[in-house]
DNA sequence: GTCATGTTTGAATAATTATGCGGCAAATAT
DNA sequence: ATATTTGCCGCATAATTATTCAAACATGAC
């Protein structure tokens, strides 16, 4: 058809405007646009632009483009392309105290390990701060360490070893 | 069942640590690990963490875990609502955890809205220390959340709506 | 023009994912 | 203790999404 890229154009539309849920109700809209075509289809140009369906906050289901606030998806793709390899993170040590853990790291990896636990947000942590060779952590009332422990084992590849 | 939570946090590892393209997948690993459960109950479980399923560059389908926090969510959702609508102070979400604060900003907000609850010190803040993106607030002891959010919230005009 | 090659698509269907319903057990209330 | 609520889960199935296959069309070489 010689109209696929105002289609595509359309849906990226679709998308960052409004909140749909199903590629039903994409289609609909682009019927509505003018836009001729069948669920295959829009499937295969949805898989195209990478567009994805989250779970939303409401209970229900949200499609969306990647790209917005999307540096720790692709983040996290380029890491599961190679599982193996770990990025040396300059570890040192964790300790606990009440609901705060306290990560030592070699000088200047402090940084770089607080944005990769910021970047995950598992629930059982608030935020991090982070010095230069020292990541604060403050995690959740009533987490313990061991579940702590469990949350911020992904990111200290050195502790599975 | 007592093992949810043990499960919910296997279910995190194994989508950081590797690339999985299906519930079945995933499913496969859970049970590898001695977990009995249905692809029923991954479904919901996925739901409930909001791990998503994206295409992939490579053509195929990945699962991936979205990056940002609780009252996060709610606020990028929103915005996706009125995608033009900027963030006046950043702000982005506020947590509490015993008697601290950790407020998450857009990236380089957090020291001028660290410098403004500073330099008006309500007396129920110790005092905050700034990241980039996020700000640790201490809170006197025996101050509440409630009594906290009421200190906090004229820094946060957006909570204001 | 024919032929080869590649792209795009719909119909049908396969594959995958979400959920209504009922059961069960733990927690809470009466 | 008994009743009621609440959360969790499997089964079966609905709902949704991805893909196979064949066909239509375009493009460019010859």
């Amino acid at each position: 058809m010689k109209n696929k890229a105002a289609r595509l154009q359309s849906i990226r539309e679709i998308i960052i405007h409004s909140r749909v849920k199903s590629q039903d109700e994409i289609l609909q809209k682009l019927h509505e646009q003018g836009f001729d075509l069948t669920q295959a289809t829009l499937s295969r140009d949805l898989k195209q632009l990478r567009i994805a369906k989250v779970p939303g906050s409401d209970g229900s289901y949200v499609y969306i483009m990647p790209e917005i606030g999307s540096v720790g998806k692709l983040m996290q793709e380029k890491m599961s392309e190679n599982p193996q390899r770990q990025i040396p993170g300059g570890f040192i040590s964790i300790n606990f105290s009440g609901n705060l853990a306290v990560i030592k790291t070699r000088p200047g990896y402090a940084g770089s390990l607080a944005y990769d636990i910021d970047s995950n947000t598992p629930p059982e942590i608030l935020g991090t701060i982070a010095g230069d060779d020292t990541v604060l952590v403050i995690l959740q009332e009533n987490i313990n360490h061991q579940q702590a422990m469990l949350a911020l084992s992904p990111f200290m590849p050195e502790l599975h070893n």
